[in-house]
DNA sequence: CCATGTAATGAACGCGCTTTCATGTATTTC
DNA sequence: GAAATACATGAAAGCGCGTTCATTACATGG
């Protein structure tokens, strides 16, 4: 691997003005840049990443940390962070928090050895995950949660819950249950405040509600079973359900399919995440859609602002969300629609 | 952010000590290690990663190449690199190649600027990626395909294209038929020639084979659309369906449906991949399992013998792969079997 | 008691780069 | 035409660490 001392001798400069012509300084002469960057081609030199750092540069390192990364709703939003990021010039090194706050903070340590220039983060904790990144002294964005203190890209989830109630009574729905997690941690518990707001401020109660307090697990059938057994226990009330996420509406409609009601005939579902199980089951599942691409990118966007010290403000953005209609809550939508 | 000349002062001794502290080296006298110690932990002190590495050390730093980052199959391989990677202390550097040459090299050089130990690739072609990574000098294991010269850890495609073949022949099935990608760069020509031979080989044709040149994309509906318009040119004379993967699997179910069929009475339908959507879908989907989170772990393995030097021969593992029923094959599964 | 060896440590160099600071040359100004 | 200014470049000092080599102190053997 040839250096920039190498670059130097074949130009017959110095190793500080091949350092000019690669950070575009502006007192080199034309026909020298020119001279050098023939050389640099010729030796096919890249500059040693460790070493520009270390002489207290960048790294262009950004640092992501997600609670799980196969899932589906994480893994869209990695990947527009990894589209936009590349396209400005930065790597990112992700790791996976297992929702884990000891790996939290082990992971923020191996960051911050590795002088990232920024990260990106789904917090373990909106409170006590504060201070450990606050005693860090890099810039942070939080996605998909807020993070007292710092900017965010979030969704409001409270305003979806409502959005899903509304479209519900807009539908012509009058019974109307919701099903899906209510541990005060995740954020549905938010949704569904703002699903029941929304229900009572239209002087409806909910027809039934059916909690857990466990996460919808991808890879069991935990739901279907908690309605199966709901619906022995207290029988079945509802024209329409609002499920807490994809995977939960996608159980809930086999638990109702196996007790015999029609989807949607019987009772609509709208899930939540807009998932490809959402469009690709059978039936298909209306979806409250979180702007996933848009997540990434714009957290990007505000991080490299910081990163670059334009800007100290803290912004907390609330990107729009939309629900798409599908066969689970309109008989008149078919397979072939999207 | 404190040095290890902070250290050292703190400590009275002499940065080289430190470092021998750091590194492990037996000669230092456990008093002086212990008192060194402690004041690494008063001071909070962390090597700085660019230094070590400028100095003649490791990045600890692993590069992963896939081809997308959404796409769950990839997704939950990567899941399991960054958990084993993260065990052997290594953190990761993502990058998505988007199928495209270019991309693949200008993240090479990127990556090989960045002094990364190793590369965990799915090389975008077997054929024309070889030589820009041999010109690397950088250890790489290949995954999902074969890459000439390299370790890899995969599947084989060809086995399992039979092993499908067999698993219907032996349910009883006699008119079996394929649906998908046929385009000689995916893998899945390469499924469809061993289910092929295995089905001649058994003395049978297919009864119908329902090809597109283009994979599918979890977008759109081409496949169904392809499906329909086959059916009502040519008929249709299954029993039973091999479809390249399961989101082909999916789509094919739906049309399938839709042009009155009844799921797996009237046809069978086996995927491949054995994702989320084979899981979940209704009728859920019998599928072929790539053993994902072993490839990863496998990888890291492997990669990390090579970077520790303990192993210069190429190897190629193949792993085994399993089918597994449910309902799209079977009448007697039921919904709330996984 | 001197020679040799061993254990523990420090001094100093270099990894490849960025960034002052100093130097030298060409251009401008009165 | 001398002084002041701008421009182009080089020399050198670190950045924080690993590592080699030298040094010291002490133990061992004859």
């Amino acid at each position: 691997m040839s250096s920039m001392k190498d670059v130097a001798q074949l130009a017959h400069v110095s190793p500080a003005t091949v350092s000019r012509v690669l950070s575009g300084h502006p007192s080199v002469k034309p026909e020298t840049r020119k001279k050098v960057l023939q050389c640099i081609q010729k030796l096919n030199y890249q500059p040693n990443a460790a070493a520009r750092n270390l002489a207290g540069g960048r790294t262009n390192l950004i640092g992501i940390i997600l609670p799980e990364i196969s899932n589906p709703f994480y893994s869209e939003i990695l990947h527009s962070i990894e589209e936009y990021a590349d396209f400005e010039g930065y790597n990112i090194v992700v790791c996976c928090s297992r929702r884990s706050q000891a790996k939290e903070k082990n992971i923020l340590s191996s960051l911050k050895a590795r002088k990232v220039d920024g990260i990106i983060t789904v917090p373990v904790s909106s409170e006590n995950s504060r201070s450990i990144y606050k005693k860090l002294e890099i810039p942070v964005i939080s996605i998909t949660k807020k993070l007292d203190g710092f900017s965010s890209v979030s969704v409001s989830h409270y305003n979806a819950g409502k959005r899903i109630a509304r479209y519900l009574i807009d539908l012509g729905y009058e019974q109307i249950g919701y099903v899906g997690s209510a541990s005060p941690e995740s954020m549905s518990a938010i949704k569904f405040n703002g699903f029941m707001d929304y229900l009572t401020g239209a002087g409806l109660e909910p027809a039934d509600v059916i909690t857990s307090h466990t996460t919808a697990n991808i890879n069991t059938n935990s739901i279907q079973k908690l309605i199966r057994r709901y619906i022995q226990k207290n029988g079945f009330h509802s024209d329409a359900l609002f499920a807490c996420d994809d995977v939960t509406a996608c159980e809930t409609i086999h638990a109702l399919i196996s007790c015999g009601y029609k989807i949607p005939d019987d009772v609509a579902v709208v899930g939540f995440d807009n998932s490809l199980l959402a469009r690709k089951m059978n039936p298909s599942i209306s979806s409250l859609a979180q702007p996933l691409g848009e997540i990434g990118k714009r957290a990007v966007e505000l991080l490299i602002q910081r990163i670059n010290k334009e800007t100290e403000e803290i912004e907390e953005l609330e990107l729009r969300t939309r629900i798409i209609t599908r066969e689970s809550s309109s008989a008149f939508i078919k397979t072939d629609t999207l």
